[in-house]
DNA sequence: TTTT
DNA sequence: TTTT
């Protein structure tokens, strides 16, 4: 039956993307975003609430990912909602919650690292700003390739 | 630091709410929802999968999801991630990840218990449908009572 | 520039799809969808206010609009905004506003021309509700055949 | 009926706010928003296509749109559609579509005219980038006064 | 555990 | 563990 399962995000990274190549030409990276809410309590005092999300990128946009994400990146996320399920040691059932990305963007200023050569002029196709919009269901073939960003 | 924690779900309810009246007048109400996906993998086959998810639902709009949802019911729900950690008894970290509803609309059909006369006629306030919103814009009066449900 | 343009929708339609088959194998389906928001206002009395949305959708989901929706269908819609301007005979400049569906997904109970054959088995592909989820990009080819619906 | 009108952006503005004060304290900013999307053409060229939003921002969130945003600030989104229809002169039905702005964030890196004197703490409440939800969760005090800036 |  |  249809359903919606949506996330969208904004926030920071708490930590440089981890990546791992998997046999199969195949990477995964995962990333710790952290979104704060900022409120004032009863007593009128503002109170800060972080909440951390577990994120886990496939393919091409983990490569991006490792590419230009760092600790402290700024990024708006899409995705949806992905839970494992096990028993642990104990037979306890356990469950994991993960945001599944299926797109993001960075915010805020260009990247250190991104390929702007010095000398470069401002209206370069090397937009400061990556946009990854894969869109990718299990389905569908990214035949990206490193060359092939889309920034 | 600003951030943006956004979940918007459409899906069907696995079971009745389960509420709980607590002290001071407050209320919750936890309600278990299902997404299905449904795509073609590599052979072709059409294959569903399904997340659960824990909604969790405070004050009216508890008793709104109290007297107007039920198992299967369909509903569309914006909120945000929220997740509590502790210690385990064998001194392990744990996490359970939760949505928080900020606002829900039931889909479909008027539920069955609706409260709509017979012969009420069809222009009637009393709503098929149940919008519930907490949040609302500057202009909109929320002097709702327990008696003055939206719909 | 990395930006980020999306609307979410439910609503009912206010007319049955409006098909036009063009050259080059290529159909686009116009819809007009209500969304209602109900409120108080000042003095306690409900008001209801409806927004008239005009959507244009492409391809395979134009033909399985054309195929399974229809006066007062509930949807749930995913998409960007997307604007035509041009100047008028008389010279003024003229904007006019669309969105642009990258998903929609049925909502409420099982349409009428369903493809349910009695005696059809459960399990049967011709699922009831309809999902159509292309995220598809400019650049995306979805070769699918009308025999290939997504539900 | 129960509907859902949502927009989400992330984008840069093209000009200052404008901003009116009208009578009875209340208050109106107009924003114009740039969304671009970037994708590559048949021929494999890097295309740019940039849709203009025209939102509109009342009371409080107005004043701070005023105070903290101008031509090129990067701002995160969330509103609905909202349309005004009239007769022109010639006797034509006329449709203005806007974005009723519900909430904002800005994004990037701190405003030039950030409430922070040098030496501030860290810790000072008056932070450097402004949220601003007018919704909140019914446990949030929103008392605040013209002096009493979110952040 | 839902829905179709 | 981020950001401000």
């Amino acid at each position: 039956m249809a359903g919606v399962n949506k996330v969208i995000l904004v926030g920071n990274l708490g930590a440089d993307p981890e990546v791992k190549y998997l046999e199969g030409d195949n990477v995964v990276a995962n990333l710790r975003l952290a979104t704060t809410e900022s409120y004032k309590d009863r007593s009128g005092n503002r109170v800060e609430q972080t909440e951390w999300h577990d994120l886990e990128l496939w393919g091409q946009q983990a490569k991006i990912a490792e590419q230009y994400l760092k600790k402290g990146s700024q990024i708006y996320v899409e995705g949806k909602i992905k839970s494992d399920t096990w028993q642990d040691e104990q037979g306890q059932n356990r469950k994991k919650v993960r945001i599944r990305v299926l797109s993001f963007t960075m915010l805020g200023g260009r990247p250190d690292n991104a390929p702007n050569a010095p000398n470069m002029p401002a209206t370069s196709t090397n937009a400061p700003k990556a946009s990854v919009q894969t869109s990718s269901g299990p389905e569908i073939d990214l035949s990206d390739t490193d060359d092939d960003l889309p920034f």
